[in-house]
DNA sequence: TATGAATGAGCATTCATTCAT
DNA sequence: GATGAATGAATGCTCATTCAT
């Protein structure tokens, strides 16, 4: 996406506009959520009028950014509602390692996933795309039988969530994402001995 | 000044401190790690200067609440060190559903795990004791052949800040992570169809 | 107006805030009603912060220093309202003679007229004071027979924004108002020669 | 660059300065003397390096607008000195006139004339010239013995801003001039009563 | 000791001006 | 010459922390 509407950017443009954007990936990615746009400007060997000539605020840049970054995830997801070589389920698993991978690969979307409370952190449409494709292949591999009846969209939003949260911390191991969604696919199949919930939980304190 | 080491504090002293710290866990748990510490001084109603009479810093302030809210969840989990009517899976899982259900109630604990990347957040001796607890929880079930032999401690982190992090968005079900670990768990255990790991992940975009 | 609500300012605040406005006043005489925040903080020899604490916002702080300086016209107004010792129409000239004098010595009150557009820049109450005591005063002299019939209190508003235009001129000699003024307000008595408009004005200029 | 000397611009060059002076005074009419340049390129439909192709300098464009404008009042008093079909009073009341029905109607030009303070906000040769000619139609007016002997070029300034000044105030009825300006002219004249000075004026106030 | 006023480095954003296309 | 993208100094405002009362 890269101009919604209007005539294409002039060829130098389009090009700052690209610096931009990686600069910000990299930057987020190495300081967090609130670096400097400065920073990114500096990144990006740009000045900070440049950044905001392509995007009016931090926000907008975020935005983009996660818009950029999701457009991967939702494509890679969308390749395999095509595939006919495998059963629904293999599918759907693999829609969450290549969407795990590129987490893994890409700190600043996991800051955003996990640091922006209160949204989904992702422009609607791309979100949406990625939403409503990911839900078919769910549906696909329940209908087949082969996932968990119980299973829905916000569990694969957890995962993701939880192997984000874990690529932003540098004690651990960059490979351990790859064992752990290993044994949430596992979990997620309809097969296998299933555990009833525990019968006491722990209590809120009293205030 | 925390008064480390040496007398206990005053009656009154250690009042205001407890006023403060459930004044910062519910301000962050409204506002997220980046409120500001005038809120947390007006909700406790003392002055700021209080605040940082107690605690030096607002990371202090910060690690001194992850360090309040985690000695609940330790101490769950060490309860399930002695239970002898269940066998060590149960106990692992049950230690599991404990600490997970003190999450969903703390939102100010999700953001600690969550929003503060770089370090575990934690002030080492509480966080110590947690890893070694459900550490030797996981060693007992492993070692009984009830949980994956690859299982490790990280895998527990990830779940809670998958847990953690949904705990934050508004738009997911308050209890979504209740099913949600009940998938996870089942597939920690040993028995069960293991897939093996997908033959090709996405690729980094080329810079 | 020292404090508008709640219970009064610590004697260091309320010293402050006074600091804060006589330096702005002295910092916007001197260069305008652009001048930075940092220098009237620099000026005042507090911190930006104070300035801040005791104005949310640069326009507040102007608003504030309007009223301030408008609340000692209205007063000087009001006191012509009070005598008896002249007819009404000395005591509508006195009032403007006051007001013009309070004009011509506080620049900055001079800039907020001129410069500040839509508005008539000054906080209603203080503002609303003023053109009722003048109006009232205004409506005595009519009454009287010594005023001129046409005369509104917009009248009133022309001169002394030309008054304030000229104190803010520096080739203009600093006197020049209390000649100006006397003119005026000789074209505002009933008696003399009074000219018709003219008969043609200048076309506007063909877009 | 704009050609002070030299052979005369090519006629596109000619026809894109005036649009720029044009789109100028109506940007700066509508927005006040601080609106932007890019605004001012908008609204002529030139590119911002047109605009500063032909004007240095924000202030370029500025004091070349007011030259533009001042042009007209100017011819408007010229004109006077050269009528014989009246006394003099007359031709420098109309002189009045003109000037400040060109003043009602441009906006912008009331903007410079109140807003800019330090300087004349005029470029020298067209102010000058003004300047001479309201001189000397005044001083015919005072040899005539119709005009107050301490008259001075500078109150037609004042009432000039303070017909500038009210015409930016939205709140006041866009013929309000006509009405004040009567009656300064009425109190410029020699004939009817004079009031003395005042005897007392307010205070400063102690700093 | 508690309070909250003061501090000022830090940061997002704007806009006159320059310069590559 | 015209265009509009790039530049970066300037500026309003925030907020963790200090310190006088």
């Amino acid at each position: 996406m890269t101009k919604v509407a209007g005539r294409p950017l002039r060829a130098d443009a389009r090009r700052n506009r690209e610096r931009v954007l990686n600069a910000a990936r990299e930057v987020f990615s190495r300081e967090g959520m609130d670096a400097q746009i400065d920073d990114v400007a500096r990144q990006a060997a740009v000045g900070v009028g440049t950044v905001y000539r392509h995007f009016p605020t931090k926000d907008a840049l975020i935005q983009a950014l996660a818009e950029d970054s999701l457009e991967r995830v939702a494509d890679a997801a969308q390749a395999q509602l095509e595939r006919e070589d495998c059963d629904a389920f293999e599918a759907f698993a693999q829609a969450l390692w290549n969407g795990a991978s590129i987490f893994a690969l890409d700190r600043s979307l996991c800051e955003l996933m996990v640091s922006v409370p209160g949204t989904p952190a992702m422009e609607p449409t791309t979100a949406q795309r990625l939403d409503t494709t990911v839900g078919e292949l769910l549906r696909r591999a329940q209908a087949e039988g082969s996932a968990r009846a119980d299973l829905v969209l916000d569990d694969v939003g957890m995962v993701m969530c939880g192997i984000g949260a874990a690529t932003r911390k540098q004690h651990i191991c960059a490979d351990a994402w790859k064992r752990h969604l290993s044994i949430v696919i596992d979990g997620m199949r309809s097969e296998g001995a299933r555990a009833p919930l525990p019968t006491s939980l722990c209590e809120p304190p009293e205030a």
